[in-house]
DNA sequence: GCAAAAGTGTTACCGGTACACCCATGG
DNA sequence: CCATGGGTGTACCGGTAACACTTTTGC
């Protein structure tokens, strides 16, 4: 049965539908990706970039909207932010959580009911330079994609959203099934590995559906200073200077930061390790290597907010 | 077509159940409801009290959960925690707010798989004294219930749960619709105006699924400063004392709070106004009677945690 | 030397806490 | 009068902001 085939009146007896979309946050573009924009009107690293997709389909055709689609029979709801915004944005992010459930019954008129969960990513240095898998990875099953980097990003494993790998010995998608995702990305969402490009939060297009309110709500979430204290590094590599951890800091809040109290602040929160490596390259004073306590630690976090 | 009559097999092509559950917190028991454990041992007003409905059916039989069950058609998902809530404990809520979903594949193990969207709700003097409505209510349709106090307590109305009217012309359920309702009610929450009873937050009985760690992180969403400081107030009534607001903050806290200290902070923040009334009664000094500014003001708050 | 950013020290301010004290009522 | 909670005043303390100053590199 396809929900195609369902006729409008019989589907006030379906279930809603459930779809995922992400807002994926990024100090800079990745290598060789689009850029909706025109890039370098700001100095990289002090503005946020998000990926959006381009609609191909009925309603808000050729408007940009979140990456997102349809939760698959198997996969939890961080799996689906995981796996469509891979498929979108050709890598894995270093973050993910989620971030608000929407499910008025006007996000798609008189079709099948939409539920949407929202989800907030973040991409950082080295997950913007690590090179993009195969376009064909798109639609490969679930159990045959690596296991993304959540694993020790999302520090411990959730009940709700294990992480530990599931079994799936059949792949591939029997026909019939196609015809329904289709029409759920008609309701909301996209998901494809062209018409992606990035752009910078303060220079957004038009956006599909509602999709302009949930980057609104993602940016106050990650601003909202309990939230940036536990994730500015992670837009980082696994060593960085207290300038490059302050100037995460500065774009996230989006304004100066004395940088003699940020260091005392951010060295007193005892999560920095000094690697006791310099930086070197720069034409001034060398600046120490940090690393942040426990790369790989499970000592901190809950994966849900607040 | 029914659920029940879907194969096993088949299931994995069909979406995802939504069902909602509710924590809903109460400074005290409402006249003539059930508790679950020896009341008295607490003093009135110092601790939360959540209603739990008692599993009639297969997993956890017997076990208490939280009021809950799935969304309908034309249903946004805080009308669903609104009129489960509703017929699990009698009386409409003076505040709901989502916490967080959760969609993982194993909480239904083999069964249709399931994504439940919890919401934790507040019950203040008001609503618990309001005498509750006919018990035959549980099963009126939506567009016959009145409209709770919702429309004031959730301030500005949001797009994606609107507390505007819907039309519905229709009344009653078409047959082949309870035997799908049974069969969600099955996998997660419930709802029955019997069997109902409620609990201190510090003495829950047993519970089924996963509710344990919902209320807990419901708690945890309660004690975060910048929550209760806009919702302590919805535990009183239209006016109170420093004192009595100052007794709902001690309870969400968990400790005392010096009254000096608490005057000076409370007045402050600018939401307090001076009624000019005096409570009477009182064996000592009588106290001014404060309002919350505005208490139909539009002015503040998103309905969006955080 | 000069520019630039790292790194250190000092001071002022502000919000929260602790606590002493007075006020107004019922009994 | 006493007990009780309302209401006021004030000192202390810790964290943050502001800013002057020294250090170490490249050019």
């Amino acid at each position: 049965m396809s929900y195609a085939e369902t006729s409008a009146s019989a589907r006030r007896y379906l279930p809603p539908a459930v779809a995922v979309s992400t807002v994926a946050f990024a100090l800079g573009v990745p290598d060789g990706a689009v850029t909706g924009s025109d890039a370098g009107a700001a100095p990289p690293g002090t503005t946020f970039w998000i990926p959006l997709v381009r609609r191909t389909r009925a309603p808000f055709l050729g408007r940009w909207a979140l990456p997102g689609g349809p939760t698959e029979w198997d996969e939890t709801l961080a799996d689906t932010a995981l796996r469509t915004l891979r498929s979108a944005a050709l890598r894995d992010p270093g973050y993910v959580e989620q971030l608000y459930s929407f499910g008025g019954v006007q996000r798609s008129a008189e079709a099948q009911r939409l539920v949407t969960i929202a989800y907030w990513a973040l991409y950082g240095e080295h997950d913007l330079a690590t090179p993009a898998p195969a376009a064909s990875d798109t639609a490969a099953p679930a159990a045959t994609r690596a296991r993304p980097r959540q694993e020790t990003a999302v520090r411990a494993p959730r009940w709700d959203d294990p992480v530990a790998p599931r079994l799936r010995s059949d792949a591939g998608d029997p026909g019939g099934l196609d015809a329904d995702r289709d029409r759920l990305e008609d309701l909301d969402g996209a998901a494809a590995g062209a018409n992606v490009a990035w752009f910078p939060v303060d220079a957004l297009p038009e956006l599909a559906f509602d999709h302009d309110e949930i980057i609104a709500y993602a940016l106050d979430r990650l601003r909202s200073k309990t939230e940036y204290a536990s994730v500015a590094h992670r837009f980082l590599g696994e060593t960085f200077t207290l300038g490059q951890l302050r100037a995460v800091h500065e774009a996230v809040r989006g304004g100066a930061v004395d940088p003699a109290n940020f260091r005392r602040q951010a060295l007193a929160q005892g999560n920095l390790v000094d690697t006791g490596a310099f930086e070197t390259g720069t034409r001034h004073r060398p600046a120490k290597l940090y690393r942040f306590r426990g790369a790989d630690d499970e000592t901190t976090g809950t994966g849900m907010p607040r």
